[in-house]
DNA sequence: ACTTTTTAGATTGATATCAACATGAATTAG
DNA sequence: CTAATTCATGTTGATATCAATCTAAAAAGT
């Protein structure tokens, strides 16, 4: 092996350890697998939950509101709605106030599953504090693997 | 409004604000769209990425070692897989010692753009620590926010 | 040797994700 | 009061993600 190599491999090691994008994405799909099995008995994946959950306030939410709130593209979030839409969880309406935007509601059957769903979220969350280590400098990446 | 709903839309907050599972999915989204638009001179996303950079070893890979270290699914990697194995960048053989097995190689081509794309990484990476707070108690939580 | 089980991946189908582009409504410039 | 601009969202096309199911090969049990 060349010592160029072998640099080329260094480099592939230090990338592959400290990348925090590399750390976030493999954290975030370990828990969104825990949680989609946690929340297989009210037939919801953890976006989902998390986006019927975003839904539930006092006031219809706009679109571009939802999205921001849960860090995703707007065309992503017009595409996780329709299963939802379909499954009579969520409703979609004019806004008539400004007839460009889009308000979100909960439907009593919306609802009613995330009142189901929130005790199977909580006890899958109470576990994972026992996965997270002391704190220090490179914590959160030590956090993002342990969790992973 | 009822009590009841009080009481829902006060849960709906506590989720919303604690989840690890959504706060590392946000950060994970920003994250990647972060270092999609860094990579994006050198035509990769940052998942293809990372995936090119574990591939990047001086004995050729199999596919479930790599799967597990991207902690992604085995089918996901065989469909990610596809659009770089089109590109020319990687190349994918049966194992001979395992015929069930497949051996996935970097060409020159997959080396070549890895090696133009690393610095670009390092340059992104290097602006991430600036995002991070001090630690204690919560501060994966409020890490994940910084990052959001 | 033969059957059973386990293991490595591939395929299919549903959903998630975003970029690029398109549409239509509100706002602003002139 | 029209024309240009900005804004909120939708559509399309490519890729990512995983569950469920399938096939084929290796390993284990008899």
């Amino acid at each position: 092996m060349s010592k160029t190599d072998e640099t080329a491999f260094e480099t592939t090691r230090r990338v592959r350890d400290t990348c925090l994008c590399l750390h976030a994405q493999r954290a975030a799909r370990k828990l969104a697998r825990r949680f989609d099995d946690a929340l297989r008995p009210v037939g919801l994946t953890s976006g989902q939950f998390s986006l019927l959950n975003s839904l539930n306030r006092p006031e219809p939410a706009g679109m571009g509101a939802v999205a921001s709130l849960l860090g995703l593209d707007r065309t992503t979030l017009t595409a996780a709605l329709k299963p939802l839409e379909r499954r009579g969880l969520v409703q979609i309406c004019v806004d008539p106030r400004d007839r460009r935007g889009r308000l979100m509601t909960l439907t009593p059957a919306g609802q009613a599953l995330l009142t189901a769903a929130t005790p199977l979220w909580a006890s899958e969350h109470a576990l994972l504090p026992g996965l997270l280590v002391e704190r220090e400098v490179d914590s959160l990446r030590r956090d993002l693997l342990a969790l992973s």
